[in-house]
DNA sequence: CTGAAAGCGCTTACAG
DNA sequence: CTGAAAGCGCTTACAG
């Protein structure tokens, strides 16, 4: 055990501490940390004695565990993923969401601790969102009932969710945690996905079919009927479905008979797994709603394959508007780099004096028509 | 202060820690923090008991805080940038590095703390990465002279620096931490730039000019001539700037005339006002070798802008190949990804028992061309 | 299977 | 301007 060695060959330190240095210096442990942190408290040439010795010795400055431990503030805050980091960082709607997540934390020095989640294939280690050092947590698009989730809401830390699990679906699960509950930043999904649906039925398109995300926190690829979807957890495809729905259902169609497709968004093969998937079985549908670019990109990819044109046979429309205008892809515009800039700010409010209203704060979507939407052929 | 509020009150604790539980439950905090690390010591119903009344009691859990003092480990690495988080995200070429990195990371659920450089505007407040509770640090591309850089060698933890400083640069500036130094990942930026300008040559060209990045911390942007580059101390425009030298040497060309144009690279505004000044001073070349891709496409943007035809009038080559292939970017590719697989690998072998080879790694590179190289019109 | 004790490295109000 | 003392919340070898 490393204190005990320590402890025991006293000679031998393993590296310097405060008291070292204060020993070396002959003036007490106080002096040290006074003049690394309050310089003013010290005469100049005192200080300039301190950090010189601190130096010879190789004191590598005040530890910061131990100062966080002492000062009840970590200088960091947490965002936590529902899967690998380095699928975070394949979504481009992520990296725009941390882009404006350090737009805030940027102005005060503050690191931003990316948390990963659970690995199917260690699933022992416990979730690293329990060893995480920060202030605060953002929680990212989770489903309620994602054990990740729990394990974030045990911190009971000041916590603003982005996306999902929205308050109402979380009250509704009753989970979440105690106290004051989460703070929440999103856009109203439903309303967005009834925009999106409408503008192709207003094309004059009968005959569509959706590629989402999965329902719950481990939710299988593969065809979702009605009565799965009325299973849903996961806030954001539960509530673009009833979006869906709405629009279908307004038109005087029957969405029972609109073939949803569950993708696992973790990789591109799965997107493409995905579209091949719906493709095959909706072969006669002339528009597809993508619950985000990169499956509406892998969509165009599977569609042209098969030798359809897109928009000619077949019109697609995405979520996010995150791949590249010159794509003419048409989307869901929402603003993902103002809301990580409204989450951190939200957050940073809360760990302050000056907590945001409560109720969280939706923001606002815009459909963009690009080149991928026409009527039918 | 919070710590004196608690002892005087001591039947309205703030937060409820593993002794209040202990107490609750009616066991030693050591049976507590046995029911969350090690079930296995406690019999089962015991350990529910636990874990029940920490429930009741608003408990969070072990606090990762006074664990990680205590245990000496933080279970997480720190990546330090040289400026705002924000514009490292904004570079396609860090956000390819993230990746790598969090490929190796999450094999392990270790979180990645991201630690911004120092703001222009609040030098004060001292560099976060002082703060940063990691185990392992992995150095971003730095000045050797950039006071961010002494202050992460400072902390005298395991360190992996990623291109800059190159361990020469370092060992020629004498900075850099004491003991085993630390280790290093990049590629061979000299004969890439060679490489890149012999191509530019080879094509025919014979009046050519370069968009560097700053040669120092604190660069100014602008032209820099032959005296000034002499004074270069960022390892990778050091290396590329010396490179292409040689190339044009060999050619029997004289490296004085060729213009270099300074930039920062923190913004799209300041690569666009750099390629604006270059070929303002520079309106004979044929050919532009730019650092970054980035960098490249906004040449390729102004040139554009003029009238010039790419590579008609003018040929444009990048580095680091992370434009899309769509776009026809001719550049240097090197292995991003790879980079920081390798880097996070090395640094979490130097934190266990099977330290990598000292010295350090170099990574291929190789030339891709596409469509903005051409021989002179 | 459980508990008492020490200590991780620091900071801070307080006394001098 | 400087020091002695307490304590942040936990874990761990050791004893029982």
């Amino acid at each position: 055990m490393r204190i005990d060695r320590d402890a025991r060959h006293d000679d031998v330190p393993r590296k310097p501490g405060v008291v070292a240095v204060a020993r070396a210096v002959g003036v007490s442990p106080s002096t040290v940390s006074n003049a690394f942190n309050r310089p003013e408290r010290l005469s100049p040439a005192l200080r300039e004695r301190v950090l010189r010795t601190a130096a010879e010795l190789g004191y590598g400055g005040p530890d910061p565990v131990a100062r966080s431990l002492r000062s009840g503030r970590a200088g960091a805050i947490g965002v936590v993923f529902r899967r690998r980091l380095a699928d975070a960082f394949d979504e481009p709607a992520t990296v725009e969401l941390l882009r404006g997540l350090s737009d805030i934390t940027d102005l005060r020095q503050l690191a931003l601790v990316l948390v990963p989640g659970l690995q199917q294939e260690h699933p022992s280690i416990g979730p690293a969102v329990r060893n995480a050092a920060v202030d605060g947590l953002i929680v990212y698009s989770m489903s309620a009932d994602d054990p990740l989730f729990e394990a974030a809401c045990q911190r009971r830390l000041p916590t603003v969710i982005v996306d999902s699990p929205t308050i109402a679906d979380l009250a509704a699960v009753g989970g979440g945690p105690a106290g004051s509950g989460p703070d929440f930043v999103g856009i109203d999904d439903r309303a967005a996905a009834e925009t999106a649906v409408r503008h192709l039925l207003g094309l004059g398109h009968r005959s569509l079919a959706i590629l989402s995300f999965g329902l719950t926190a481990h939710s299988r690829p593969g065809a979702a009927p009605v009565r799965q979807q009325a299973q849903a957890i996961a806030s954001v495809p539960k509530a673009r479905l009833e979006g869906s729905a709405r629009a279908v259902a307004a038109a005087g169609l029957d969405w029972s008979s609109v073939p949803v497709e569950l993708v696992p968004i973790t990789s591109a093969e799965g997107c493409l797994a995905g579209a091949r998937a719906l493709l095959d079985r909706a072969s006669g549908i002339t528009a597809l709603f993508a619950f985000s670019d990169p499956l509406a990109q892998a969509a165009r990819l599977v569609a042209r394959e098969r030798g359809l044109s897109v928009p000619g046979d077949l019109s697609i429309i995405g979520f996010d508007d995150t791949a590249p205008a010159s794509e003419g892809l048409t989307s869901i515009h929402q603003p993902l780099r103002d809301k990580g800039r409204i989450a951190a700010e939200r957050l940073l409010r809360a760990l302050g004096q000056d907590p945001p209203p409560a109720g969280g704060e939706l923001l606002p979507t815009r459909l963009v028509v690009r080149d991928s939407t026409a009527p039918p052929g």
